[in-house]
DNA sequence: TTATATAATTGTAATATTGCAATATTACTT
DNA sequence: AAGTAATATTGCAATATTACAATTATATAA
């Protein structure tokens, strides 16, 4: 085989899943940290922030859309692309949840 | 190319990935949360939980292994699989210092 | 020692991800 | 309309991940 089994695991297993893995390449830590440092909003500044290609950024910029932590706006020919805060508190505080119902019991 | 360019990121944003990656699989989230709800200490019962072969739920145990959320004590011919607790609390730290550093200055 | 049970490792196939060059699209500007 | 700048899409190659069958290692039990 290879891919993954998703359907015998819960809706909600799965989603965290696909939360955690915005989170699981170091490109897109670095462009959600550097999106939220921006004063104004950014555009292709992420491309030379980062240092890698247009088309990779632009790929992992659709991963992190698609998870719906992005808000673009159009300015002239660039789009702005801003952290969408009501869903990434909503991917905390769904991450810390799971955390705090997680507990020990040996060892 | 095709790998990804882990040098071009700081440690810790690098640490960070790597422990999102333990949660970006279902299967993965599923073994942790049925570890925590145990009383006991099990072993093979993931295999027959999750519904995965043996050696795939083993090749998991080893991705969260290496991340160090687990201990595991030997009990008979078993292993007992705990959860390392005090650093699955530095992973929900980590990630929420990050959550909360994270503001928005557009849109 | 031999048998048995549990878990790890190896090998391999299928699929997914990462990254970039080339190209296409979109929106403004002249 | 033609040119330009910004971003998205496509196609492709390299690498990583997921999953399992077969095998191996480890530990207890007979």
């Amino acid at each position: 085989m290879g891919a993954s089994k998703l359907n015998i695991y819960s809706e909600s297993i799965n989603k965290m899943a696909i939360i955690a893995k915005v989170f699981a390449h170091p490109a897109r830590i670095s462009i959600l940290q550097f999106i939220s440092k921006q004063k104004s909003c950014i555009c292709n500044d992420i491309v030379d922030e980062i240092g890698l290609s247009q088309p990779t950024i632009s790929q992992h910029l659709k991963v992190i859309n698609d998870a719906g932590l992005l808000k673009g706006n159009f300015e002239g020919k660039s789009i702005c692309y801003c952290l969408n805060l009501e869903r990434f508190q909503e991917f905390q505080s769904l991450f810390n949840s799971f955390f705090n119902k997680t507990t020990s019991n040996c060892c």
